[in-house]
DNA sequence: AATACTGTCAACCGCCCCTAA
DNA sequence: CTTAGGGGCGGTTGACAGTAT
């Protein structure tokens, strides 16, 4: 008895978004904001799938994404996160603010995957270690198994000791280490819309720690983040509207200068067989809407600006330069924790437990991220 | 220059979980 | 308590671009 599928199948369309279907769903969005997806197709007369819809914004057109050019951190973290969650992309994605489970998803496929590979190789000829080729088998991939371990277990007591935390008797004191910690949350994550909660991290370790450090969470977005959204598209449609339909071999550079603009390459990307469109399209028409849509950013990217400036991190700040990402990045706790491979294996029976610890307050380091 | 091969990534599919009725 | 439906997630696919032969 099989469900019966989210929407019909009968005309709904399939492939590669329009830069007329991303319009009209930012706009919707813009106005009733992410969620309630079923509603989204029939309210924006998008022949889509409700479910594609969210994939699109979610992984496309939500602001404050970053595309393409992983930094080296990145990569360590996503390396890292990987050999303690395993796939699970989502809950990697929520350290990576910027970065979105499927682009994570693949980039570990295409790239980290081999990378690894490679190193394990070399690990084992160097090693002069015996046949065993499966990667389960190889002496890296069990002391990675062994930090997993390690650090599952660090969660699971740091789970414990932070429900212990929250169910003392002490509740005033509680009270209050929650409250200045929410407090310094919401001051650094203003209008995040995350929901003041005391941090208790459950089984999922990290994740509702990390998700207050979500900047635009699909169903925490802000007039802010559409703004930015819409900033977003207005600089790609304008971009698009440059240069022809036709993709170009895209350098290094320019790449980096796409993600340095935070430019989602939607348009670059449909552009084959979005080719058409802009024939398709009447010029004043596209223009029009290009216009009104930019005016609509625009009014209100002072209001974005506004956010940003309360938010110290500055996820919105769309023209960041991706390699300011490390200068804007200090280590924080969690980034030692992960990239200091001996720690936690220390850590775990001794004092380490306090950093670990501090992990959960990391509410009050503005400057994760 | 043409063809084959490889890499990349957006999008889809199907399963699972959560929640409201 | 049960169940239907929506949303989220991870795996996979397929189109396109780039590179090698």
């Amino acid at each position: 008895m099989g469900r019966p599928p989210c929407c019909d199948k009968i005309g709904v369309k399939k492939g590669p978004w329009t830069p007329e279907e991303d319009i009209m769903l930012v706009s919707y969005i813009q106005e009733h904001g992410p969620g309630n997806w079923r509603a989204v197709p029939t309210n924006t007369g998008l022949l889509r799938c409700s479910k594609s819809c969210r994939l699109r914004w979610t992984n496309y057109l939500r602001p404050g994404i970053r595309r393409g050019n992983f930094t080296e951190q990145e990569e360590k973290m996503i390396i890292h996160l990987q050999a303690l969650l395993g796939n699970r992309w989502a809950a990697i994605a929520s350290y990576l603010p910027q970065r979105t489970d499927n682009d994570i998803k693949n980039y570990w496929n295409t790239h980290l995957k081999k990378k690894l590979k490679r190193l394990q190789g070399s690990d084992e000829t160097s090693n002069n270690s015996d046949g065993g080729s499966s990667e389960s088998a190889s002496p890296s991939s069990s002391v990675l198994k062994g930090q997993w371990e390690k650090r599952l277990q660090t969660d699971v007591h740091m789970a414990k000791q932070a429900l212990n935390e929250a169910l003392s008797i002490d509740k005033s004191n509680n009270f209050n280490h929650i409250n200045n910690m929410n407090n310094t949350t919401n001051n650094n994550n203003t209008n995040f819309g995350v929901e003041s909660k005391p941090m208790i991290p459950i089984m999922k370790p990290m994740i509702p720690i990390m998700n207050q450090h979500q900047p635009i969470h699909p169903s925490t977005s802000t007039p802010a983040s559409y703004a930015s959204s819409c900033d977003n598209i207005a600089r790609l449609l304008q971009s698009w509207m440059k240069t022809p339909p036709k993709k170009s071999p895209q350098t290094a550079s320019e790449t980096t200068a796409q993600s340095s603009t935070n430019n989602p390459s939607g348009f670059t990307n449909s552009s084959p067989s979005e080719g058409t469109v802009s024939a398709a399209t009447p010029e004043g028409g596209f223009d029009s809407l290009f216009s009104s849509f930019n005016n609509s950013a625009m009014a209100t990217v002072d209001e974005a600006a506004n956010f940003s400036s309360n938010n110290e991190h500055g996820f919105l700040h769309e023209s960041k330069p991706s390699n300011n990402l490390d200068s804007q990045m200090p280590l924080s706790l969690l980034e030692k924790w992960l990239f200091d491979d001996n720690a936690t294996g220390a850590s775990v029976q001794g004092h380490g437990m306090d950093n670990l610890m501090d992990i959960t307050t990391l509410g009050e380091t503005a400057n994760l991220f």
